[in-house]
RNA sequence: GUGGUUGUAGCUCAGUUGGUUAGAGCGCUUGAUUGUGGUUCAAGAGGUCGCCGGUUCGAACCCGGUCUUCCACCCCA
């Protein structure tokens, strides 16, 4: 009985055309990776659950995809767990693998895996998927790609502006003009949480805070409230709500804000010397902002803050992110290791990228010359001319049938192939070849004879 | 994980208070056109109406379940 076939939610296939304009986003991002000197690695799809477990929060744990150990394994499982039925003790018993559902706690487990071999400061870069076993929505899939660049063991606050140009630079190379990069720094949110007397209720707050562009300034203090922060707290904190203007207006704003807070200080400290640089160097096409209100998963981030959003015509959700984490490999047992580093969120800024019409158009161009087959001994001098062009580089075929001639041409057509090469029995026998232009309809002769250079140009142009 | 939404031809969608052979546009195949595609004209193929069950003389339509889609939360790329 046939089934009718099915992919598991949140998954989805690739067609040629999707994979083209993947892999023109994919080579930018490692084209760029490379040039700023990261280095490529790659982890297993699939890790010890104990690696990953306990990394994300309990939002996170719940979102990770668990394996089922292979044999028997529900009677290794003590009968009190077993007859307890309850899901999180018997988990842990049964699943001892994980899918991976980031590409920094793997890299962080590489790091101390591989400490002895590895020439630190390590700038890696990783392009890999995930899998999160969220409930989907546009722009969020339960397997997508992140495509990270980190570097571990350089403390230096240069990293982080080599980050905010290598986020400009890539954004550049694909054409998405007029991205936002916002930035923070964890120790001002830690700082205003300590100024504000809410030193405990860090996370509330900052998760508050960030949804003040979305949700606005009485929600975001409704949620406050409701978290058990004090009305004479937010007071505190109200002039966050409006903090607008200039990076510097803001930072003026802020030191007044945190004065006594020392790691409040030091958050500004380190945000003014990122501006002040990457201000100096310029960024080509990105603008970076200072956004006090964002936020991110807080569980590593310790200091600088990423988000990236997309022209502003678009609704989407961030199409990268990232920061600073000063001890992420700490909890495998290396102390000490700073790491910074930046996340592309690619699936997302394919959907950005076909929505601005910014994929080039030669992207998906699978064949830029046809020949068409009229028999065999025509085919035999189309094959002779298919090996020169593709000698070239020019991507040929030759069409496998000696079907009709209006078949062949709709095939062209179809397939989006700018030029066919005509050669039959006529042109055959005056060793010539016919190249028409798909585009704009003209044909001339050639001779078999002529070096491709001669007719190359026009591929150039058109193809 | 919570609340809602969607599913009919390859695609986008109509479809009467439940009633006989379920429709359109686009696409596809063939022909007009035995060496010229995109435009046009004609003909044709293609659907157990997401799946399972229930109500009914009778279900694409009503009810229950399930899967899927999209959306708002949660969270996040």
């Amino acid at each position: 009985m046939a089934q009718k076939p099915s992919i598991p939610k949140g998954t989805r296939d690739f067609s040629p055309a999707e994979v083209a304009k993947r892999n023109f986003i994919i080579s930018t991002i490692k084209e760029q990776f490379e040039l700023f000197g990261f280095q490529p690695i790659e982890t297993p799809s699939f890790e010890n659950s104990e690696t990953l477990l306990g990394k994300y929060g309990d939002e996170g744990d719940r979102l990770i995809f668990k394996i089922l150990n292979s044999g028997d394994f529900i009677s290794k499982v003590d009968d009190v767990t077993y007859s307890s039925k309850k899901s999180s003790s018997i988990a842990p018993k049964i699943t001892e693998k994980a899918l991976r559902y980031d590409l920094t706690v793997p890299f962080a487990r590489y790091v101390v895996m591989h400490q002895n071999e590895i020439d630190f400061p390590f700038k890696r870069y990783q392009i890999q998927p995930v899998w999160r076993a969220d409930r989907p929505q546009k722009g969020r899939f339960r397997e997508f790609y992140q495509c990270d660049a980190d570097i571990v063991g350089a403390n230096s606050l240069l990293q982080e502006v080599e980050l905010v140009q290598l986020y400009d630079a890539v954004f550049t190379n694909l054409g998405l003009v007029g991205t936002v990069i916002k930035m923070n720094n964890r120790k001002v949110l830690s700082g205003l949480a300590e100024v504000i007397g809410a030193k405990h209720l860090l996370v509330d707050f900052t998760v508050a805070l960030d949804k003040l562009d979305k949700i606005g300034e009485d929600k975001v203090k409704q949620e406050m409230l409701s978290k058990g922060i004090s009305e004479n707290a937010i007071a505190i904190a109200a002039p966050l709500f409006a903090m607008k203007g200039s990076a510097t207006n803001q930072l003026k704003q802020l030191e007044t804000l945190l004065q006594d807070s020392q790691v409040g200080m030091a958050g500004i400290n380190e945000l003014k010397e990122i501006l002040i640089t990457v201000g100096e160097l310029g960024l080509k096409t990105a603008t970076l902002q200072l956004d006090v209100t964002l936020a991110r998963g807080l569980n590593y981030y310790t200091g600088a803050i990423f988000e990236v959003a997309a022209p502003s015509s678009i609704k989407m959700g961030s199409i990268g992110g990232g920061g600073r984490y000063d001890d992420l490999t700490g909890i495998f047992g290396l102390k000490d290791v700073s790491g910074v580093g930046i996340s592309f969120g690619l699936d997302r800024i394919y959907l950005v990228l076909e929505e601005l019409h910014l994929f080039p158009k030669t992207v998906d161009q699978s064949l830029q010359v046809l020949c068409l087959n009229f028999g065999e001994k025509e085919a035999l001098a189309a094959l002779k001319l298919i090996s020169k062009l593709r000698g070239h580089g020019i991507k040929a075929n030759l069409y496998p049938a000696a079907a009709k001639v209006q078949k062949q041409f709709k095939y062209a057509d179809k397939r989006n192939v700018p030029f066919v090469v005509i050669i039959g029995a006529e042109e055959l026998s005056r060793n010539e070849f016919i190249l028409k232009d798909m585009v704009s309809g003209e044909q001339k002769s050639c001779s078999l004879d002529d070096e491709p250079s001669s007719f190359l140009n026009e591929f150039n142009g058109n193809a």
